[in-house]
DNA sequence: ACTATCACG
DNA sequence: ACGTACGTGATAGTT
């Protein structure tokens, strides 16, 4: 067997995986993206190709020989972005770490390199890049990996289909150039010709000194254009030549590279926080430190941890309840399995761990530092945990939109919790995180201990319904297909069968996407496409609702279904629901609606309350702008998309239209998102033109509204991140970028953060208030969900007058804003009839 | 692990 | 010239 060599051009690719991954950098600041996108790269290329050899190839300067053929060459390039600049080197770091060979040199690009070590080894070479200069070294031993978009999608040319795909042979690619001209590489072929003709030019005469032997052949203008373009046309040719004869120090026995990954590779990533990468610990020679030396004690027995903590005099608890117990007593890490505690289960465990340290969660003088205080609450089963701190909390408020990290070793959270209070102080988060977010972490707990209760059998029933219609469908979808086992649920097979098999086409529609909107074009097109459609809107219903719902009850002897609220998700603020999400069950259409049948009260005779910010983020937006005609408008007290429209469109309030008043819905939504004319064009299906100007209409009439969210670009440009009504932050290094693209999202950001963010603090703050306002007139009724403007509560039959009326007074009054917030009630015995 | 799709605010 | 609405989670298919 051959041995295979990968020759990588490294400016190609690491310029791919720059513009293909966000751009975001490490807690130092450092932009790692490209490098990111690069060693996963590798890392799939190492384990799934198992290479021989692998070496990269970069340029070294702008200027190369070929400037001296034509100063102008690769002139029209921008230039490279400062984010990508310093990755070059550090991308080098990594590939020494891993062993791997690269080149560089003075006068030449990555381009000759590659060339020169293609015709110089023996191996099968493997040439990977995005840039289809390379098509010119395929050969026998020689095939090119073509990165399509991103770095993921890869497609091979090799000498077999290289006709197929371009209609040229190898060689020909150069007299391509030669004639077509490249406008990337500033190389001008022949004026006059363009792809299309260069291609009709070489199937006829092979190459561009046979075709300028035949110049009689051509007549009239198109000979004119050859002879005028001659010279440019054999110098365009020189210059898309690879050079093969470089003076490089190329030895395939060299060409090795250090896999597993050594530490140093570990200790790079570690340092650019990859740790994506630094899961696979297979990848890895060595364990990493932490994992190496467990400098931690296991507790065995009760005695023994009675003993422990009867020494213990710290004013600091620091503790993590997982599937094993680990706290610390005097610096030293202690942990607890339940296998080796004499216990039968973790919950076992757990209570009998609980009644040794309840002690000292209930002392107000301990401080009780927690990686995630509500997890370890599930664990002991109580929130009986007075002055608690939890780290990961503290961390999601000073990370300001970045995920936060995972902390492990209870032995360092003291010294943690003592650097982010310096921090929570230091940012304005300290009431924030003490008034805010700290005490809703227990009332999320109480709220994911309640659960909502469902109605078993009208589940059933659905869930029986769903599951036929589901397999008829599928059924009835086979008979269209010509393959037995095609599936229904893949996209790809639906798009071959459309387009493919069945020939449909869609002007709109080039991309062959098999989505909802591509798919309702279709729906008259063929009978198939219907099918489809209800299919994806059955199975949708049924595998993420029905059945799970069905599966979890069928563990629980009751009817409750609980979710997890996180906390320290969101880059805006907001709350995320999970396992399962609570917070999106159908609502928009009313098929899907029905499913909110199932929840019910828990309480006989009890009902179901929904309470609803009415469009609190635009009221945000009167009362943060200070516009004072949007102001007035807002207090008038009527529908606020037909008072927009009304402006816009400038007419009367009861002359808006249906279509009017959709448009201008759209319009303050995207006021809301970041406005962009695009956005709004592509969302209401209008010209990007007339979307251009509905914007404009609307900020002339608002101009106070133009200013303020000109203001939060601005501000937050200076200071990093936006921020919300209540501090919270949002850093956004996009803002800084030099890449349009990613600065322009930046600015959306910037706008939609205080919005959405100060939006969610409101919540937050009214549910304290809701929840101290239950306990104080001990209601029995329970908050069981908030989504995001809306808190639900399952109300026992003689409550809902009072709860009503708290629940009111608590969400309306959260704060003293000139545009009021307004809360509308809906009352059902089930979640459905909440309208 | 990533992408497409679709449910919600 | 190019391509963008903001924030989530679950599922299945594909790599």
């Amino acid at each position: 067997m051959k041995k295979k060599l990968y020759v990588i051009d490294g400016n190609s690719l690491l310029n791919r995986a720059f513009y293909a991954l966000p751009l975001l950098s490490n807690s130092n600041g450092v932009y790692l993206n490209a490098v990111f996108g690069f060693s996963n790269f590798l890392v799939r290329l190492i384990t799934t190709e198992k290479p021989d050899g692998i070496v990269v190839a970069f340029d070294h300067a702008r200027k190369t020989f070929r400037n001296e053929i034509f100063a102008e060459y690769k002139g029209t390039r921008k230039q490279t972005p400062f984010e990508l600049i310093g990755q070059f080197d550090t991308l080098k770091t990594v590939l020494d770490a891993m062993g791997i060979t690269y080149f560089e040199q003075a006068g030449i690009e990555a381009d000759d390199i590659i060339g020169t070590i293609v015709k110089h080894s023996d191996a099968q070479n493997f040439i990977l890049t995005g840039d289809r200069d390379a098509l010119q070294l395929i050969d026998q031993n020689t095939c090119v990996c073509l990165t399509q978009k991103g770095l993921t999608d890869i497609k091979l040319v090799n000498l077999e289909n290289i006709q197929e795909l371009y209609g040229m042979t190898p060689s020909q690619i150069i007299d391509f150039k030669a004639l077509a001209g490249d406008k990337s590489d500033n190389i001008p072929g022949v004026p006059g010709v363009g792809d299309i003709s260069a291609i009709n030019y070489l199937k006829k005469y092979q190459n561009v000194e046979n075709l300028y032997q035949h110049l009689d052949d051509f007549k009239g203008k198109a000979q004119e254009k050859l002879v005028e373009g001659k010279d440019s046309c054999f110098m365009s040719r020189k210059l898309a030549t690879i050079k093969t004869d470089c003076d490089i120090n190329f030895d395939i026995t060299k060409c090795g590279y250090i896999f597993p990954f050594s530490n140093q590779v570990r200790e790079l990533f570690e340092k650019f926080e990859f740790k994506t990468i630094l899961k696979r610990t297979t990848l890895f020679s060595h364990k990493a430190n932490d994992m190496q030396v467990p400098d931690i004690t296991c507790v065995t027995s009760e005695e023994a941890l009675e003993n422990l903590l009867k020494d213990f005099s710290d004013k600091v608890f620091c503790f993590d309840a997982k599937d094993t117990f680990e706290f610390c007593v005097n610096k030293r890490r202690y942990e607890i399995k339940y296998q080796e505690f004499g216990s039968h289960n973790i919950e076992a465990m757990y209570q009998t761990i609980l009644k040794y340290i309840s002690p000292l969660l209930i002392d107000d003088n301990v401080l009780k530092i927690v990686p995630d205080l509500k997890a370890c609450m599930h664990k002991l089963k109580t929130d009986k945990i007075d002055n608690a701190f939890d780290i990961s909390l503290a961390d999601y408020l000073l990370s300001g939109g970045n995920k936060p990290e995972a902390f492990k070793d209870s032995s360092t959270f003291e010294q943690i919790y003592n650097t982010q209070i310096e921090k929570l102080k230091q940012d304005n988060l300290h009431d924030l995180y003490f008034k805010i977010e700290l005490p809703l972490e227990y009332l999320l707990y109480q709220m994911e201990n309640e659960g909502f209760a469902v109605d078993k059998d009208i589940l059933a029933h659905m869930e029986q319904t769903y599951a036929k219609e589901l397999s008829d469908l599928e059924t009835q979808f086979k008979q269209y297909s010509s393959n037995p086992d095609i599936n229904i649920k893949s996209p790809k097979q639906i798009a071959q069968l459309l387009f493919d098999e069945l020939k449909l086409s869609d002007k709109f529609n080039k991309k062959h996407s098999t989505n909802v909107e591509a798919l309702s074009h279709l729906a008259d097109a063929h009978p198939v496409v219907p099918i489809i459609l209800r299919h994806r809107k059955v199975s949708k219903l049924y595998l993420s609702y029905l059945d799970p719902y069905t599966q979890m009850l069928k563990e629980s002897k009751g009817n409750l279904i609980y979710t997890l609220f996180n906390q320290t998700q969101t880059a805006t603020g907001r709350l995320s629901s999970s396992e399962p999400n609570l917070q999106n069950i159908p609502v928009r259409s009313e098929e899907g609606r029905c499913l909110r049948k199932i929840f019910k009260s828990r309480f006989d005779g009890g009902k179901i309350m929904s309470f609803d910010y009415n469009q609190i983020e635009l009221r945000l937006l009167a009362n943060f702008s200070n516009d004072q005609k949007l102001i007035n408008d807002y207090n008038s007290g009527a529908d606020i998309h037909a008072i927009t429209a009304s402006q816009i469109f400038n007419i009367a309030p009861h002359e808006v239209t249906d279509l009017q008043r959709r448009t201008a819905k759209a319009v303050n939504f995207g006021i809301i998102y970041g406005i962009s004319g695009f956005g709004l064009s592509k969302n209401i299906e209008i010209p990007v033109k007339d979307a251009k100007e509905y914007i404009n209409l609307y900020f002339t009439k608002y101009p106070v509204v133009k200013e303020y969210l000109d203001n939060l670009v601005e501000s937050a440009k200076e200071l990093g991140y936006a921020k919300s009504l209540f501090e919270r932050r949002r850093y956004i290094p996009e803002l800084k970028s030099s890449i349009g693209l990613q600065k322009m999202l930046g600015e959306r950001l910037a706008m939609n953060m205080p919005l959405q963010g100060s939006a969610s603090d409101l919540i937050k703050l009214a549910m304290l208030n809701v929840n101290k306002r239950f306990k104080k007139e001990n209601i029995n009724s329970k908050l069981i969900l908030q989504i995001h403007d809306e808190l639900v509560v399952d109300a026992c039959p003689t409550e809902e007058e009072i709860v009503k009326k708290i629940v009111l007074e608590e969400m309306q009054n959260v704060y003293e804003f000139k545009v009021p917030l307004l809360v509308s009630v809906g009352v059902g015995k089930t979640w459905y009839e909440c309208k």
